[in-house]
RNA sequence: GGCGCUAUCGUCUAAGGGUUAGGACGGAGCCCUCUCAAGGCUCUAAUAGGGGUUCGAAUCCCCUUAGCGCUACCA
């Protein structure tokens, strides 16, 4: 049975690397039929906070994919103590005195002893220590890492293969902090044991910790779960990203509030760092599930292409495009109608159905729909230059011509496509003018601009009334 | 510093001994066309460097370089 976790520790928002890892164990998990787990670790109470919590639910939840059980380990914490003083009586872990102060430094660099374990401490004997505990002086305790004769750990990592580390280059790390906290590397093994965790899918930030985890496993008394470590996720310099230094390109929710369909933005994700191997670039959540597997997963970091002036990747831009055309016209129709209604338009649901299609194509976030739409809602359209109303090789002359021309058309014609097409086409060959240069001006008048949906449709959802009232305006402005 | 991981067009990536090194985004151009899109076609641009192994390396091995990660009583 496929058992994953997403354990995210509420110390900032929810960055887009975690949000992919998350998705990754979702896949992995639906595709197996397995089970998701989500798995708050918030053992560092000094750096949790209820705002990162809240961002990551927010993040997880416009994601929408879900999870099937929910732990915290701050409310575990009995289960950590308890793994880890039977690691001390196996002997597999030492009180270590140390003042907190000293040592740290200069571990890094010369003396590799002093950076393995503190100088005495390891070899302290039990009752020494049990003497020093009962005095109450402070203790951190660590893992003993077996080093004479020393070891050789290896695992088989799911995306990076055989990997090996020798006991002699791992330091007695902390299990227990001496204030009784618990240390991410103790806590997280021991809830992966007690979860019965099948798979760990993480970051490959983990993947030289991972060799301790294994020591912690076999400690605990338990096989340890198979690993798949993810590329990371870089900024275009290389750096990983921060919020500090490259602003909201790294928090889910600025694609959120940028109009991205969550089903677009995770498709974008996933291609960071996997590949269907099939060329495939726009995929569904199922297809996606599908196709999803860790031999699909590059091992070299993923560039996220962003830049100052564009703060979003052009590639999540286009695959949003193709996740809003695949849609149907009432689904985004339901997308955008918040947007509009954050726009301060006033609308009913038959004409936002009438309008969806005709700007279905032109966009590339929800949040265009108000740019490409607006003149639809609208009483009086906003004010223009007048010189837009002169076609192409014509003059303002021709532009009066065509509109008043225009207008008498539209008074008595079909206000549909058919209708439209023919009478407007047909008032083009009597003026001696292309096509264009009779549609133009008309499309100018109704829309305020060059740069419209097509002719006929906009003219039939705006209706005869408003396409009369608006040639007039236009008129007026020529004169 | 030590240990580990990685290295194909600007970016995301395919090709896991034999290909004109493929696709996508972006950019450029053409077609289509009532504008803008969408769509179609074409072009642009890559195997970090050096050694091996082999009849033959992007692919396997070694070295160099570069980047990233870990090296906390953070996660």
């Amino acid at each position: 049975m496929v058992r994953v976790r997403f354990a995210p520790s509420p110390t900032g928002y929810l960055h887009i690397g975690s949000a992919r890892t998350f998705i990754f164990n979702w896949l992995f998990a639906r595709k197996q039929k397995g089970t998701m787990i989500l798995r708050i670790d918030d053992t560092d109470v000094e750096r949790n906070t209820q705002a990162s919590l809240d961002s990551i639910f927010d993040g997880l939840n416009w994601l929408g994919l879900g999870w099937d059980e929910f732990y915290r380990q701050s409310e575990r914490g009995e289960l950590y103590a308890k793994a880890a003083w039977a690691i001390f009586d196996k002997d597999l872990a030492y009180r270590d005195f140390t003042p907190m102060s000293a040592g740290g430094e200069d571990k890094s660099g010369d003396a590799k002893a002093a950076w393995l374990c503190n100088p005495g401490m390891r070899e302290l004997s039990r009752a020494e220590s049990d003497r020093r505990a009962n005095a109450g002086e402070p203790f951190v305790l660590r893992f003993r890492v077996p080093r004479e004769p020393e070891r050789t750990i290896t695992f088989t990592d799911l995306v990076y293969g055989e990997q090996s580390k020798s006991t002699a280059d791992i330091e007695d790390f902390a299990l227990l902090r001496s204030n009784g906290g618990v240390t991410y590397h103790h806590a997280s093994c021991v809830d992966d044991a007690d979860l019965r965790i099948s798979h760990i899918v993480r970051g490959q930030d983990h993947l030289s910790n991972t060799f301790k985890h294994i020591l912690i496993f076999e400690a605990l008394g338990v096989e340890a779960p198979r690993f798949a470590h993810l590329p990371l996720l870089t900024a275009p310099d290389g750096a990983k990203l921060s919020k500090r230094k490259h602003g909201p390109v790294v928090s889910v929710t600025t694609y959120r509030d940028a109009g991205f369909l969550p089903q677009s933005y995770i498709n974008f994700l996933c291609l960071l760092g996997w590949n269907p191997k099939d060329n495939r670039e726009k995929m569904s959540i199922d297809e996606l599930v599908e196709a999803f597997t860790f031999d699909g997963v590059n091992r070299a970091n993923a560039v996220v292409n962003f830049s100052e002036e564009d703060p979003i990747d052009p590639k999540a831009l286009w695959l949003n495009s193709q996740h809003i055309y695949a849609l149907s016209v009432p689904e985004l129709a339901a997308a955008i109608a918040p947007v509009f209604t954050a726009a301060g338009y006033q609308f009913d649901e038959a004409k936002l159905l009438k309008i969806t299609p005709l700007i279905q194509e032109r966009i590339k976030t929800l949040n265009d729909a108000v740019g490409a739409a607006d003149f639809f809602f609208v009483d009086e359209l906003a004010p223009y230059d007048p010189a837009e109303l002169t076609p192409q090789k014509g003059d303002a002359a021709m532009a009066l011509r065509v509109l008043e021309a225009g207008r008498t058309a539209l008074e008595t014609a079909e206000f549909n496509h058919d209708g439209l097409d023919s009478v407007l086409r047909a008032q083009a060959a009597a003026l001696g003018v292309k096509a264009g240069q009779m549609f133009q001006p008309i499309r100018v008048a109704v829309c305020g601009r060059k740069v419209a949906p097509p002719l006929f449709e906009t003219l039939e959802v705006l209706g005869r009334e408003t396409c009369l009232k608006r040639i007039d305006q236009a008129v007026l402005k020529l004169k």
